[in-house]
DNA sequence: GCGCATATTGACCAAGCGGTTAATACATCG
DNA sequence: CGATGTATTAACCGCTTGGTCAATATGCGC
């Protein structure tokens, strides 16, 4: 009794659904071609189908995953604060409010990177995805090294974008792997402190 | 023709040494009792006579991956440096050059990370060496916090520990996607001045 | 030299995997 | 209503995996 029709892309897009909910759960190990068929209710030889390979299919999930999950996204209250450096913090804040607040996504994109470190085309995916990350930051640290040239010289726009992916991957590891322990607001005190806040003497209430 | 025999402990070591290998090069993934026999030279049914599960070789391999690449070593010269940003300063220097050199261990240190995302046990034993990881710049953090009270307040010496361990493994992060493109020294330099190099005024050569 | 406990092997098993394919249901167009 | 092309299924294949086990080689006390 085979079911019955559904144009191309519906069923892709069920299919890439069901594929994502599995790896959210199961991890790209528990990925198999027979568990996202059984989620998606279908015959894994359908899956096979509409994706020739297993690769096919992790490979279009990764696209999921980076549109989805790791796109930073400034939003307009933050484009319009004045201050680079007050801006760099409510970035850094958005974003650990992001992570500690739907984690599984993030862990899914680590998991893509692990990947990434032994298979050259996701690692490039990985890498320019990293990329756009950084350079969303990159246009900030800009202003700020601009307007503050006062701080030891050397310092470039891409060191310090880089420094604020770090703060978030770094953050990320530490937060997924304890939860509970792990103090977010501390954490971002930390930062805000380190980034000058004596000089601004900005306080939260 | 079973070959000759071995006291338990220098099989152990033996099989331990090659699951290594194994997992430096393949990842845990391709950390299979065959593959580790194999590598090791016997029979995969002797892997199973000294673990008797592939979990407890994976377990027992975590051992040796925390004990000998994560664990945070302050060398004298680092520790008898005087001023805690300094010190600081150095120990950040220190670790990201070592994982710029010998990335393996440490990626291997994160694929354990992330089965620790998903597995309990392993979960716990991660968490506890990052905190005694992030307990190693504690020290550092609180002298630092004490001497110089300036700075916003409600900085606490774990928050600063917290943000340093974030440092280290987010620019593990984006060092081991990218080796080529990623600049240590810009990240360095930038983590020094946003540490308050200008109140030090130092300046390597 | 003879047992005896201990290592060690290789054959074997069941399960799960990715992938292929012949058969079949379905929609559509004539 | 019948033909045609497309989805869909289920059965199947070959392979690898983790794990067990009887057989056997080895070293050691006697």
């Amino acid at each position: 009794m085979p079911g019955r029709k559904a144009p191309e892309a519906i069923r892709r897009e069920q299919i890439l659904k069901a594929a994502y909910e599995v790896a959210l759960r199961q991890g790209l190990d528990g990925l198999t071609v027979r568990a996202v068929a059984a989620r998606a209710k279908l015959s894994h030889g359908l899956v096979h189908f509409h994706f020739k390979d297993r690769a096919q299919l992790v490979s279009a999930l990764l696209d999921r995953v980076l549109a989805t999950t790791t796109a930073l996204q400034v939003p307009a209250v933050i484009a319009h604060i004045p201050r680079a450096e007050d801006r760099l913090r409510a970035l850094l804040r958005q974003e650990m409010d992001r992570l500690a607040k739907e984690p599984r996504p993030i862990r899914l994109f680590f998991e893509y990177w692990a990947l990434g470190t032994r298979h050259a085309p996701t690692r490039a995916r990985i890498s320019a995805e990293l990329d756009r990350y950084r350079a969303a930051f990159r246009t900030i640290t800009a202003e700020m090294v601009q307007t503050e040239p006062a701080r030891s010289a050397g310092v470039t726009p891409e060191g310090l974008a880089a420094v604020a992916v770090s703060l978030v991957n770094g953050c990320a590891v530490q937060a997924m792997i304890d939860p509970a322990h792990f103090e977010i607001e501390q954490y971002l005190t930390a930062v805000e402190g380190i980034l000058g806040g004596a000089r601004s003497g900005r306080r939260g209430a």
